[in-house]
DNA sequence: GTCTATATGCGGATAGAC
DNA sequence: GTCTATCCGCATATAGAC
């Protein structure tokens, strides 16, 4: 039990660290004087910097999207589930700043293989979920990609933010949670209704 | 001219490598070795290490942006203006690479000043054309707030290519340049007409 | 303008004492 | 489990020859 509380505290500190600055501006040094020990001592808990890099994002990834399939099942509409969802995921990106940098960094520079290892462990899952409930919602004819529409533009929103203020028009008020909830659910919906009347652009 | 090719490679290598490894990855050896000359030479052109990424962004920013404001003037009504920009945007976002994750890499790491000269130099002029192409469209309360999507979204888009491969239901061609630039078009089409009727979400 | 040579420090990583 | 001490290579950066 000791010994966790040294390796939890590494991990921590370490993905902060890696989430503000990137992997490769933040030394075993750096991560050994945050957490207050030696960077000898780093290389008991784990085998290599790669190695703490990975185990900081499994911890935390890990356990980070827990909340939200209870929280979905409290509704019954296709609608309200839908409300809940983007309701959740923008909460989730924007009040989780560690977890959302690290996700960014990996798509930016990620290698393939931890891409492949987000994608399963991380995304899968909600992804899912989004997919079935805008298939519940409105009869389009590829769900996935109306679903990668609304990752993306939680995502755009959230990296947005720091420019946003400015540009012409731009306010922070653009940038909170409630504004962008409110907003991607009012054009989700127009989308959905739209494509139900037709399936405009999503012929294959 | 004999010193301009030089710098000029320099600055070639530079931003190809900083975009994709990032800053701090890169060390000047490694451009000074792409290039073709000595490390030491590199400190003839530029100071130093943070001069030379200044002069890569710089290199890298200018002039993208020319084409946009003549090809958009050849469409008369609003909505073929609006598919005139969102078809250029998601273009130069898909097509080049290098600038796009230059871009995405200031969002996520740049310091403030970085920021506002991204937003100054880049992102000004055609986010205040976009707003006022939205503006002319549909008359919402806060086109800022639309635009800052569309922009979103394509970012978000372009990211998610990666992983969307690995995700239920996606599939490559969602991250196609015509599929996403149709697909950003319907739903901002309906999200416009929609707000037409109501303005929604646009209660400040 | 470009080179060789080099100063100086930081980087990841290990051996072995406690 | 954590430390001290250390190896070694790479990093940024400069001095000075050509």
């Amino acid at each position: 039990m000791s010994n966790k509380t040294t390796q939890e505290s590494i991990l921590e500190s370490a993905s902060r660290l890696f989430a503000s600055k990137g992997y490769s501006s933040v030394s075993m040094r750096d991560v050994a004087t945050t957490v207050g020990v030696t960077p000898a001592n780093l290389y008991y808990h784990f085998k290599d910097k790669e190695a703490l890099i990975r185990s900081s994002l499994a911890h935390v990834f890990a356990e980070r999207l827990s909340p939200l399939e209870e929280q979905i099942r409290r509704h019954a509409t296709p609608d309200q589930r839908l409300e809940a969802f983007v309701a959740w995921f923008v909460r989730t990106i924007f009040e989780n700043e560690l977890f959302t940098r690290l996700i960014l960094r990996e798509l930016l520079d990620g290698n393939d293989e931890r891409l492949a290892y987000l994608a399963t462990s991380v995304f899968q899952k909600p992804f899912a979920l989004l997919n079935n409930l805008i298939a519940d919602c409105g009869r389009r004819p590829d769900p996935a990609l109306t679903a990668a529409s609304v990752a993306g533009l939680v995502l755009g929103h959230y990296q947005l933010a720091r420019v946003l203020p400015h540009l012409p028009g731009g306010r922070p008020e653009h940038s909170s949670v409630e504004r962008i909830t409110r907003h991607v659910l009012t054009s989700l919906r127009a989308t959905l209704k739209d494509g139900n009347r037709r399936g405009k652009d999503e012929t294959v």
